[in-house]
DNA sequence: TCGCCCTTGAT
DNA sequence: TCAAGGGCG
């Protein structure tokens, strides 16, 4: 019986896995491959090392079943012949992703294999609702956000599937490349050991995240989600991205969360719907995550990279709460939901940076890095896409501290500069950065690079200028 | 066509 | 109180 080839990329689970059900229906040899391929040679330095991490975790609990996981780097479609002229395989399965370059890939992929004469089917796993199934009344695509998810709250996604017991394996295996080859921590430098504590890698500890969030956060989810030093979320962006646990899984958890009269419940399934609105943005408009959603910004003078941005990258811009932030992301390769808002205004408003500046160093810091939701919020701060902030709407940091965390225990966790006792978190931070940055805690705190009033009211002349088309 | 509405705000 | 324009039904 001739083996399938089931193509892995951010579906690392085995269970509420549509392509992975099908295969073993079949009744025919498995063999699960994950290509080191032309897309994911681009992601930065956190996701690239927490992938890696990743599939440590599946391949144990692929060979728990009596799989293996086959590693092989190179372009994808070269690769997947490749291991077709090996192993005999006639057909080859995957979840379909929805981003620019995954498109581009895999659809030339699966026309390639199909002019082969091999069957090339793939499946939808990685959304709740694929973005062509979402339309408007005049059948269009959706550019706000409450339409939407006013149009696919009461759908049904479908149960996830239980994972499979056990798989039919091939006659032979084929070689894989040893995972520590592919060296995908390199880029990370001292900060992968700072940052690995932080890390819940796999699909049981995204279960386990799951469950305590059912139990102990959904129900304060509404407020709790909104303060800068509680543990209010769910916390499964890290896992999600990977697949490490399918979204559906997630859709009905709040569903039960719904029926049992948590409050937050609602709230929790209307961000997995964020994540779904993500995709459906980058799906119908692919250079979400290149250029500016609105071409009308194109004019706008944002300054490209400089060193306004180097001190926003290193936590020092004198503003605490932005700097915590910052610092946070660098420490745990995640940041409070609250603050990348905050930081993001900062960047692009305060500081007149474009977004793409942000965006990138997001991707290369963040272990939950989403290409989708990553473009879709930092055009959201920026105001360039869709339904963004108006432009008059500047975070205040001052304000935000005060608001989200009252008694600065977010900042005093993540800024160690003038105390007499830095928590650990706060010195972490230190041990994690480059020593090519040269900071120390010892040389004292800057002042604020930029006057809160006078880059709010720069920002707001520049607005208005463009507005005015002058 | 019209009218309501629009994640997270600031002064 | 401010405040823009367009999405959507």
């Amino acid at each position: 019986m001739a083996p399938i080839l089931y193509w892995m990329r951010r579906d690392l689970r085995l269970s509420d896995n549509p392509a992975l059900t099908w295969v073993v229906q079949q009744g025919r040899p498995v063999i699960p491959v994950f290509c080191l391929d032309e897309v994911v040679e681009t992601w930065g330095a956190a996701p690239k090392w927490r992938l890696g991490l990743g599939l440590d975790v599946l391949r144990g609990s692929l060979e728990d079943a009596g799989a293996r996981l086959i590693l092989r780097r190179g372009q994808a479609l070269d690769v997947l012949r490749t291991l077709i002229e090996e192993t005999g395989a006639d057909t080859v399965v995957w979840n379909r992703l929805y981003v620019a370059d995954e498109r581009t890939r895999d659809t030339a992929v699966k026309e390639a294999l199909r002019s082969d004469g091999l069957t090339a089917r793939s499946f939808a796993g990685h959304v709740l609702f694929e973005p062509w199934t979402v339309e408007t009344g005049s059948g269009g695509y959706y550019k706000v956000y409450t339409p939407f998810w006013k149009a696919v709250r009461d759908r049904d996604p479908g149960a996830p599937e239980p994972a499979p017991k056990e798989f039919a394996a091939p006659e032979v295996w084929p070689q894989s490349e040893a995972l520590d080859d592919w060296d995908l921590g390199r880029a990370m430098s001292r900060g992968a050991a700072v940052v690995a504590p932080y890390a819940r890698v796999g699909s049981a500890a995204a279960e386990g995240r799951l469950g305590h969030f059912m139990a102990h956060g959904v129900a304060d989810y509404d407020s709790g989600r909104d303060k800068l030093a509680e543990d209010g979320t769910s916390g499964l962006s890290e896992n999600l991205t990977l697949g490490e646990i399918g979204i559906r899984t997630c859709w009905a958890a709040g569903q039960r969360a719904m029926a049992d009269g948590k409050p937050g419940a609602e709230t929790f399934l209307k961000e997995l719907v964020w994540r779904d609105f993500a995709h459906h943005l980058a799906y119908h408009t692919p250079h979400l995550t290149s250029e500016n959603w609105r071409s009308e910004w194109d004019a706008f003078p944002w300054s490209d990279d400089n060193d306004l941005a180097e001190a926003w990258r290193r936590g020092r811009t004198g503003v605490e709460v932005v700097d915590a932030g910052m610092r946070e992301m660098y420490v745990t390769g995640r940041m409070h939901n609250r603050a990348r808002m905050l930081v993001a205004s900062y960047l692009t408003k305060h500081l007149m940076t474009h977004w793409k500046v942000g965006a990138d160093w997001f991707a290369d810091c963040l272990i939950d890095w989403d290409p989708a939701s990553n473009a879709m919020g930092w055009q959201w701060a920026a105001g360039s896409g869709p339904d963004a902030s108006p432009f008059f709407r500047i975070f205040n940091p001052d304000t935000q501290a005060e608001k989200f965390d009252p008694r600065g225990t977010y900042r005093r966790r993540w800024l160690a500069e003038g105390q007499a006792k830095p928590k650990e978190t706060a010195d972490a931070f230190f041990e994690a950065i480059p020593e090519s940055w040269g900071l120390t805690p010892g040389q004292g705190y800057p002042a604020p690079i930029v006057d809160l009033k006078e880059g709010r009211d720069r920002a707001l002349a520049a607005y208005k200028q463009r507005d005015t088309g002058q």
